[in-house]
DNA sequence: GCCAACGTTGGC
DNA sequence: GCCAACGTTGGC
């Protein structure tokens, strides 16, 4: 049977480092530019993002690193402004807005994880074994989750640790 | 277009 | 604070 150019709707990763963007502002804020992305394989899966993709807000370079929240994309990919600002921490003289480098998508707050899910309880998980997000030296701060791993996900977030 | 050097990320 | 992993840069 042909596959159908119609995909399933996807599941990402967004991860922050709380200092510098947290979920707990993203409440406040409701909605935010995934801005600052400068990684191309990272862009690439924005590139990807349908509206209404959900995906996972992840806190790192913290002592217990962990998905903490859902949040919704509800603006797909779009010119990076940060990349245009002069002098600006993520600006990059390459990208302009005739010819844009970096992209970047919205993401609303969904909803909070009843508990967070820390790394090392995905790690200890089998049936995880395998998550992008758990390979050695993975870096990339805006990841595929499979539906399989964010079905998993969600039910050890139900599960008090 | 190869690849060594360098910088960054992020868990530990 | 260390350092492994990996992307990027730039000399050739």
């Amino acid at each position: 049977m042909r596959q159908k150019a119609v995909r399933m709707s996807r599941y990402w990763l967004f991860k922050s480092e709380p200092d510098a963007y947290s979920f707990e502002r993203l409440h406040d804020e409701r909605v935010t530019p995934w801005s600052g992305v400068r990684n191309v394989v990272a862009k690439n899966n924005m590139l990807e993002m349908k509206l209404g993709d959900l995906g996972f807000f992840y806190h790192s370079s913290i002592a217990q690193p962990a998905a903490v929240g859902i949040v919704r994309v509800v603006r797909t990919a779009y010119p990076d402004f940060t990349a245009f600002e002069r002098g600006g921490e993520y600006y990059d003289p390459r990208s302009t807005p005739d010819k844009p480098k970096w992209m970047m998508v919205d993401v609303e707050y969904v909803e909070p994880l009843a508990h967070p899910v820390t790394l090392a309880r995905m790690r200890a998980e089998p049936r995880l074994l395998g998550m992008s997000l758990l390979k050695r030296g993975q870096r990339l701060s805006v990841q595929p989750v499979t539906p399989h791993e964010w079905k998993i996900v969600l039910e050890l977030s139900k599960q008090s640790e």
